[in-house]
Formats: structure tokens, sequence, C-alpha cells
DNA sequence: AGTACAGTGACGCCGCGTCAATGTTG
DNA sequence: GCAACATTGACGCGGCGTCACTGTAC
């Protein structure tokens, strides 16, 4: 073990500028620094980045990675089942985007004709309420602080009336958290975690 | 038709600020201006608008997007029935995902230990490739410049000798562009484009 | 004694968010 | 005349990329 930035960089695929960012923010600190001042990374770490990774995938803002994994009862698994869910969402979304594709290509080619506002149809911003409450009966108020002022971008067009069509494009990466997914089991995917 | 910056952000909810940098940046420019100076929209701008959203979503650069729509011989049907395969292509790595998130539990819990590199698995970055061609061949060298560019960086990493482990997160959101995948038909879907 | 690695600044870019000040419509 | 809409600046931020310069390991 006593992986180098290099290394970690390597197997991990960011960037030795992204550590040292990260260390710097707090967010991914060094197993420990030589005296050299070189940072050296453990298997801990490894798996504590890996959680960033998957945070940031679904489109959390590092200051909340942070929060989240400094929570004191962190719980790894939890977490881990928690993003299986929402990558189970991701899947459905994805397919329904899909969807959206295909229609809009036979749109264009004349055959079937959608209404404009289908064009952006595909997101529905409902679906993170699930992840939320894991969130936050999990880390309490604190996290709920934050996720609120995330969310209130969201409230400003969802007080819109448009709101009855009921679906949206919506900020792309923010729509990536979003995405978070819980209630119906996905074709046979073991959902009983 | 003919709608207002208001209008269009609410239906595609993306922001008014966001419409007005991306017809500043010339992404997005309305149909018309009104004596007023007011932006009107009107339909042939929101299927454009899907088309950059679309492109956003999968990690492009707005002024890749740009090259990429502006070209003069663009197809619409074509580009989309691209983003078909994309989208294919992320269900499939979401799927990988999946495996990793599902492995990462096991082995935490000490039912199955995985090798350190595993925890990164799931993300692959040679699936640009197909997704490349398509735009080269389609716009020429141009666009493949701006391609080269982008893949410089992955190049960096890419000459490491782990890449025989064949697996690494990688920049995310250069991922998300990166999942590029057309190769083996997916699950029953038509791949005869 | 070269080169490949490590470090720390510091500046800059992108994609907007967020004021602020001002004009227009109904 | 007052909301609610529109406009154009201008600044700022997050998440790094990219120098530039320096130190260390081998």
């Amino acid at each position: 073990m006593a992986n180098t930035v290099k290394q970690v960089a390597a197997m991990s695929g960011i960037s030795v500028r992204t550590l040292h960012f990260y260390d710097e923010i707090d967010l991914l600190k060094p197993a420990y620094v030589g005296a050299n001042g070189y940072r050296f990374y453990e298997e801990p770490q490894l798996l504590h980045l890996q959680q960033i990774l998957f945070y940031r995938e679904l489109g959390f803002e590092l200051k909340q990675i942070t929060e989240v994994l400094e929570a004191p009862d962190f719980d790894k698994v939890a977490a881990l089942e928690s993003h299986r869910k929402v990558l189970k969402g991701n899947l459905i979304r994805t397919r329904e985007l899909l969807r959206t594709v295909e229609n809009t290509i036979e749109h264009l080619k004349g055959t079937h004709k959608m209404k404009t506002k289908e064009l952006f149809s595909g997101f529905n911003p409902e679906q993170q309420a699930a992840h939320e409450e894991y969130l936050v009966t999990r880390f309490g108020n604190g996290v709920a602080k934050t996720i609120a002022e995330a969310k209130g971008k969201v409230k400003n067009w969802k007080q819109e009336d448009w709101q009855q069509s009921g679906d949206v494009f919506a900020g792309i990466c923010q729509e990536m958290a979003a995405l978070m997914r819980e209630r119906a089991p996905i074709e046979g995917d073991d959902a009983q975690g």
C-alpha cells in the first residue's frame, strides 16, 4: 500500500491536481504525509475516494460531499446501498430518455407528431425526495439545510404553472443528483436491500 | 408560437440567464428579436435547444456543441440516432457501476475481497472511439481537432502500464461524454444504423 | 547528474448564478 | 402607475487545468 499521488491518480482516473485540491479543501486527506512532504494514501482513503466519486457523479457539490462523508455515524454500506438504488433510478431515466430520443426521431421524420412540451420529457424531479430522506434521517438537519438550498433553485420553476406538464429538462447536472429514485423495483433486480 | 425567454425557460427547465448566455455565445439564437429588443423563439429553436441539452448532458463543452450543431450538413436524425446509441451505452455502464457498488458492499462486509483496482471499475474510456468516428466522418477534421484536444488529457494516463487493468473512474464529466459506445448491439435493439 | 517524481503558489477558464440598473408591456 | 416581464452589464464562484518554480528520490 502507501500509494503516491500519481498511483492514486492512475488507479482512480482523477488528476494529481484534483488530489491536491481535495486535500486542500479537506475532502480527501492522505493517510499520512512523509517527512519530505509527500502524500501517501492507504486503502481507507481509496474507499473514501470511491465514495466521493460516486457522489460527484450524482451531481453533488464537493462541499456537500464533505459534509455527508464527514458525518460521524456515516455508514458506508448503507450509503452504497443508497447509491445502488440511485443507479437503478438512472437506468429508468435513461430508458425514458431513450424513448424521448426515439420519439423525436419519429417527430422529425414526420411519422409521429409530438407536442412541443414532450420534446423535453424524460426528466422527473420528484424522484429526489427518497434519497434526500435517506440523508436527512441519517445525518439530521445539518444536511437538510444544504439540501434545501440546492432544492431552492429547483423550486423556482416548480412554482411555474407548467408544472402540470410534469416534466422538464432542468439543469442537467443537478438533475443527475435529482435522479434519486427508490420506489419501484426494476425488472427483476433484487430490491430488498 | 413566438415564445419569450421565460416561456422557453419554463418549457425546457433552463434559466433565462442561460438563454441569454447561449445567445451571447451564438449557441442558440432567437428566431427573431423584436423592435423592443425582446428575444422570441419558435419551434426550430426549441428543437435546437433539445439538441443542445442532449449534448450537454453527454458532457460536451458548449464550444463543441456549437461546432457540431453549426455544421452545414448536420443531420438531426442521424445525430439523434447517435444519441440513442450513446444512451444505450449509458445503460451498460450504469449496470457495470451497479456491479462495482455491489462488489464494494460485499468487500466491506468481508464476504468478498476486491482488489483495490476493482474499486474504480465501471468506467471505460475506450468507448469514446465510436462516436468520435461518427462526428469526424460527419464533420471532417475541424471537429477532429477539438476532439483530439479533449482526448489528449485522457491519453496521459492511458500510457500508464496499469492500462491492462482496463478500467478507471476518469474525470467523470468527460466520462459521460466518453460513454460513446456503438459496438455490440444491445439486448435486442436495432443496431444497423 | 539527469529525469521522473514530489511540492506549493498563482492565474485562468467555463458555465452559468446573482445582483444591479434600466426599459417595456398590459 | 405598478407589476411582471424584458434588457444589458458586471462580478463571482466552483472545480479544477495549467503554468512556473522548486525540492526529492534514484
